[in-house]
RNA sequence: GCAGAGAUGGCGGAGUGGUCAAACGCGGCGGACUGUAAAUCCGCUCCCUUCGGGGUACAUUGGUUCAAAUCCAAUUCUCUGCA
């Protein structure tokens, strides 16, 4: 794929965080049709780190993935490790730190130095760094994290431009990420800021699911109505099978999320012989049914093996159990995908 | 044969007079997960129930006591030493 067509069709991203989607192989996850992957641009600072990134070739080289890279800025770590208190660390205006409960090492990231990480990495697009938030908060947050969040971006392109020659130079895609939590005018103006600077591509940040289990579906409208038609839209976290065809209808191209794969290894897989088009593999029903997970679905896993012998392997915790849920429920979504472009045609 | 130790729910294993239907772990059954600290987390898991309770239970049988998984006796079985 072209970078400059990213977003031109609807693409799902898995997650690769820390440079693999979890129990593939890149020549597995090559074969469910995914073109581009998310990596973590924290998870990469902490491990292997910059200077070894950049020695390594960059995550493309490291993994051997010849498809498209987006690197997360570690945006959503400000609010998943931090604002949730799950990590030591502090969010100030310069930036956010981090302490790693597991060695003690603290990391450190700025818009600039974010953006440099995502350059080590080799990143196709890049995202700059917010302060990513829960949806349920008050409105002062809310505020706080809007400029700081337009704050970033703006230096974000200033380094990326200043230091790398930007998008010109280096033919990579910035992107930025709208916040506001649940206030639909503060969805508004961040969208219209970051517009006013201008990014390649706009990213709806934040929850996307509120406190009722629905869609946020209105903000996500709004950032659509103000910004640029043709820069690409990314629902980031977006989603279940049915939320990616209904946020399609909104304007949003790219997707990720990581339910497609930690439902795969915790067991939930999907399949449209289902009601609902979900199917628990660890339920005791699947213990002798000799049948594909999906009797549609031309994944590797649907084509060789029967559930009973994949309930078995995650029933005894066999590793291969994990990669051929993965690669299933992954390729059930690709196919998704690759029906909402046909039927875009 | 002699001397010790012990027998607890599907399994392992706490508990040694009342607050014990019995900790905890495993297994079993079900559910959750939305820019990944997640091969994780949360329920339920003796029988019946109108969810308030009720009924059987800690090898077996008998006893002591207001009250026993817990104390006593006998029986059966298991393990470890010594012959």
């Amino acid at each position: 794929m072209e970078i400059s067509d990213f977003g031109k069709k609807f693409v799902f991203m898995p997650d690769a965080t820390r440079g693999a989607v979890r129990a593939l192989t890149s020549k597995q996850l090559e074969d469910t049709g995914t073109e581009a992957i998310v990596t973590n641009t924290l998870h990469l600072l902490m491990t292997p780190g910059l200077e070894k990134m950049k020695k390594l070739g960059g995550i493309k080289n490291f993994m051997n993935w010849k498809g498209t890279v987006l690197t997360d800025s570690g945006g959503f770590q400000v609010f998943s490790l931090i604002h949730s208190k799950k990590w030591k660390g502090v969010v100030h205006d310069n930036g956010a730190t981090f302490k790693s409960p597991r060695t003690g090492d603290m990391y450190e990231l700025t818009p600039e130095s974010s953006i440099d990480m995502q350059m080590a990495i080799g990143s196709d697009v890049l995202v700059t760094l917010d302060d990513c938030r829960s949806t349920n908060i008050e409105r002062i947050e809310a505020e706080e994290s809007v400029s700081r969040t337009i704050d970033w971006a703006s230096r974000c392109k200033k380094h990326f431009e200043e230091k790398y020659g930007g998008t010109k130079e280096t033919g990579k895609l910035l992107s930025c990420v709208v916040q506001g939590a649940n206030f639909l005018d503060l969805r508004k103006k961040c969208a219209q800021e970051l517009s006013a600077i201008g990014f390649d591509g706009y990213n709806f940040g934040g929850f996307v699911i509120a406190d009722n289990g629905e869609l946020v579906l209105d903000e996500m409208r709004a950032v659509i109505e103000n910004t640029p038609k043709e820069k690409f839209k990314y629902a980031m976290g977006v989603g279940k099978p049915e939320d990616i065809k209904i946020v399609a209808g909104l304007g949003y191209k790219v997707f990720d999320t990581v339910l497609v794969t930690r439902n795969a290894r915790h067991g939930t897989l999907y399949s449209n012989d289902c009601e609902n088009g979900v199917l628990r593999i660890k339920n005791a029903e699947y213990s002798l049914d000799e049948r594909p997970i999906d009797s549609n679905c031309d994944c590797y896993t649907c084509q060789k093996h029967s559930r009973a012998y994949i309930h078995h392997l995650i029933k005894v915790d066999e590793v291969t159990g994990l990669t051929l849920t993965t690669i299933h429920n992954l390729r059930y979504y690709q196919r998704i995908i690759e029906s909402l472009n046909q039927q875009s045609y």
